[in-house]
DNA sequence: GGAACTCGCCAC
DNA sequence: AAACGTGGCGAGTTCC
């Protein structure tokens, strides 16, 4: 008995959530203003002393003769001049549109000249204190931030953020999220949370395409999916990512490198490139002694060598393989749905999401694949945000929503609040939002991360929800 | 001097 | 045969 939901539906859950985002987007969080200035002269500081360094290496000589006084640190034009024509190097990859030598942070450390690597960390350093430091302090109002949520710019019916955008702060590299997550505090007597759903996008795939061997793994925690994949793709018996810190990046490889592409659409080719990158493989023939070692101190060029995969053109025939396997064998229900989903696209000419959306106009194979799934992952945040606002106000909550990234709310809590606030966030994500739209049939979960009070975003730590 | 474009890079 | 989905934003560049 799925009730269908309709376009009213969809305009429903578009209109509450515009009204829900605009009460977050007046609350606003906290910028340490002082601090932004602070770190901006660190980093300039930081920056200047690495571009005096950058002009006395050969590279910074040799650009400095080219291009005289016209040289410009920041011009790609200008490095991939000096790499590509003055010294002849072949690109090893060139850019999207104007197929010209790439000048992206992985093409310049392929070319293994030390050079680059400073001017790498002068763009980290740049890109800190010109895209996010400047715009906390250009936007903020009397030391509040409000970031604005929209939803009606992106294709998938996903959402979008600027000035600043919230839904790109450095969260990965230690150090960008250091400086930029400490710019950002709570209301005072206040702490920062943020609740996200767990692999919502899995889970709301499955809503689609019901391949019973990924309900299996989704309904059986102590299944794993990655860790799985990281044992066939590196063949490896006796996988255990809990006993060697090994198996955990090799799963992190498979995970990162191989799953979560294939489900955008990539293929085996390209996977088996940034599989490489991961273990320190090269992409030529393999020898004894490359790459990362694993548990025991063998390279893993010995432990493929010793399984048959000599090369790196072995490893890409290797993959090929498994991605066979992936989408023909260990899932092949979802590999079907994917067929039958684009062929249905074909005959009509759009099709809905689950949530009331229609997507129609020209599509190519994979965002006919991902548009569906990405826009309900999203709208089961929305309604959950829409539904927490409603509590919110009704209960008379000091504690504010303030934000909101994908898959991911952000609070500012009252300490008194706390216990309760959890529960209910647990209760709307986990409990209600599956109540509401039947059409979700696998369990949700959500994880918390917390600060304490008047602490900043970057001491966020794990918070077990009861 | 601003619009439009490319590229690179941050997030999910 | 083809081949990674969605954004925002800053710097550099080109065009008008």
């Amino acid at each position: 008995m799925q009730t269908q939901l309709t376009t009213a539906d969809a305009y429903n859950l578009v209109h509450d959530g515009i009204l829900a985002f605009a009460r977050a987007e007046q609350q606003g969080m906290r910028i340490d203003v002082d601090y932004c200035e602070r770190k901006k002269t660190f980093l300039t500081r930081k920056i200047e002393y690495k571009v005096k360094q950058f002009y006395e290496t050969e590279l910074g000589r040799q650009w400095h003769q080219v291009f005289g006084p016209k040289m410009t640190l920041g011009s790609n034009d200008q490095l991939g001049h000096i790499l590509y024509e003055t010294r002849g190097i072949e690109p090893v990859k060139l850019t999207a549109s104007s197929k010209k030598g790439a000048t992206d942070e992985a093409a310049l450390k392929q070319l293994k000249i030390p050079d680059l690597d400073i001017l790498i960390g002068i763009r980290k350093l740049k890109k800190i204190r010109d895209t996010y430091l400047d715009a906390f302090v250009r936007e903020q109002k009397n030391g509040i931030l409000h970031p604005f949520f929209e939803l009606h710019t992106v294709i998938t019916f996903r959402s979008s953020s600027r000035r600043p955008n919230f839904q790109n702060i450095p969260k990965r590299d230690k150090e960008s999220m250091k400086i930029c997550r400490s710019a950002i505090y709570p209301r005072l007597g206040h702490q920062l949370m943020e609740v996200d759903f767990s692999s919502l996008e899995v889970s709301i795939a499955a809503c689609y395409h019901k391949d019973p061997v990924m309900i299996a793994y989704l309904m059986d925690p102590d299944s794993d999916m990655h860790g799985d994949m990281a044992e066939q793709i590196f063949l490896i018996k006796g996988f255990d990512k809990k006993k060697y810190s090994e198996h955990k990046l090799l799963r992190n490889a498979a995970k990162n490198g191989f799953v979560f592409p294939q489900f955008y659409g990539d293929f085996y080719g390209n996977n088996a490139e940034g599989l490489c990158t991961w273990v320190d493989l090269p992409q030529s023939k393999w020898k004894p002694g490359m790459g990362m070692k694993l548990p025991g101190g063998i390279h893993i060029s010995d432990h493929m060598i010793d399984n048959g995969v000599k090369s790196f053109d072995a490893f890409v025939e290797h993959l090929k393989g498994i991605q066979d396997h992936f989408w023909n064998d260990r899932f092949k229900v979802y590999g079907q749905w994917k067929e039958d989903w684009l062929e249905e696209y074909r005959n009509k000419g759009y099709f809905d999401l689950f949530t009331g959306f229609r997507c129609s106009g020209v599509m190519g194979k994979n965002e006919v694949i991902n548009y569906p799934v990405q826009g309900a992952a999203f709208h089961c945040l929305l309604w959950s945000f829409i539904d927490l606002d409603h509590r919110m106000r009704e209960e008379k909550w000091d504690t504010k929503l303030i934000g909101q990234i994908h898959d991911a709310v952000v609070l500012d809590v009252h300490p008194d609040e706390l216990d309760y606030v959890s529960k209910v966030v647990k209760e709307v994500t986990c409990v209600a939002l599956p109540k509401e739209w039947t059409w979700i049939n696998v369990p949700l979960d959500v994880e918390a991360d917390l600060c304490d009070v008047d602490r900043p975003w970057s001491e966020k730590k794990a918070y077990e929800l009861n």
